[in-house]
DNA sequence: CTGATTTCGACAATCATTCTCATAAGGCCT
DNA sequence: AGGCCTTATGAGAATGATTGTCGAAATCAG
């Protein structure tokens, strides 16, 4: 069980492709080459997107798949955080509910839709569990 | 001006293509386009490629991007499954959004917390890309 | 520094999808 | 029904994103 840590070094190119990736913007691997280039990288388009898919197996970039079937990457930001609500329909009563994953969720699918500004409301509606035996019983 | 009516004209193999979707599974071109051969039909790849554009874009079937950037297609029903809007704040402009994985996440929260019979409404917003150029130039 | 591995980079290879273009239907009008 | 104009079809070439290949270069442990 040689526990030979198959850790991915840190190279120049991975360095430069970490520095250039925004964490506000989907792009395409070929536009974060484009990118590079044209900031003196010499990186080749290969290794933007072994880079880009190492680094989102790390979790260190999203990737989300657009309309048009590119696949589209951004720096992942642990940040930001709001909550939504779940209310009982019947009595009112409201749980709140932390989803992290909807805000992953509402970029992502922006990102397909190449849209941007992205705000979001959900609504989740049910019938609590005091108001479901109430009603039963 | 001319009302050149540009209806898609149903031809033999836009029947065969209508006639093979299921209602229940998402497939890709390529998978269609075989089951029709295997059920005897001649109909080309191609032509099952732009079928199903066609009846996508008359709303006759569903297009959904899979992660590895293939599309996916099935017939559409209108009832049990339902959709959500991203909209444009701009504009107005609105796209389908289709969000299988959400179904799930909403009846997985509800039922932790016990909740029943759960509806959610999504309201997706944000700036087209047409309108996000419009900004900037 | 040295060697075992991993990564790079240039380019070939894949794979889904789209395009091209000559031919074959649809649809419509009389 | 007969004809005509337009759109659809099919086969295969073309495209475009992504992945594989392989010799050379870089990383990291010892």
């Amino acid at each position: 069980m040689t526990p030979t840590t198959p850790l991915p070094r840190m190279t120049r190119q991975r360095r430069e492709i970490l520095d250039v990736l925004d964490t506000r913007d989907f792009r395409s691997a070929q536009q974060w080459h484009e990118r590079l280039r044209a900031e003196g990288s010499t990186v080749g388009l290969a290794t933007v997107y072994r880079g880009l898919q190492a680094l989102a197996d790390q979790g260190e970039v999203d990737a989300v798949v657009s309309e048009s079937g590119e696949t589209l990457y951004r720096r992942c930001e642990a940040g930001e955080e709001h909550h939504h609500h779940l209310r009982c329909r019947v009595c009112g009563k409201a749980v709140e509910i932390d989803v992290p994953e909807f805000e992953d969720f509402a970029h992502r699918i922006a990102a397909q839709h190449s849209y941007v500004e992205i705000s979001h409301t959900i609504e989740l509606t049910g019938v609590c569990p005091d108001c479901a035996a109430a009603d039963k019983g």
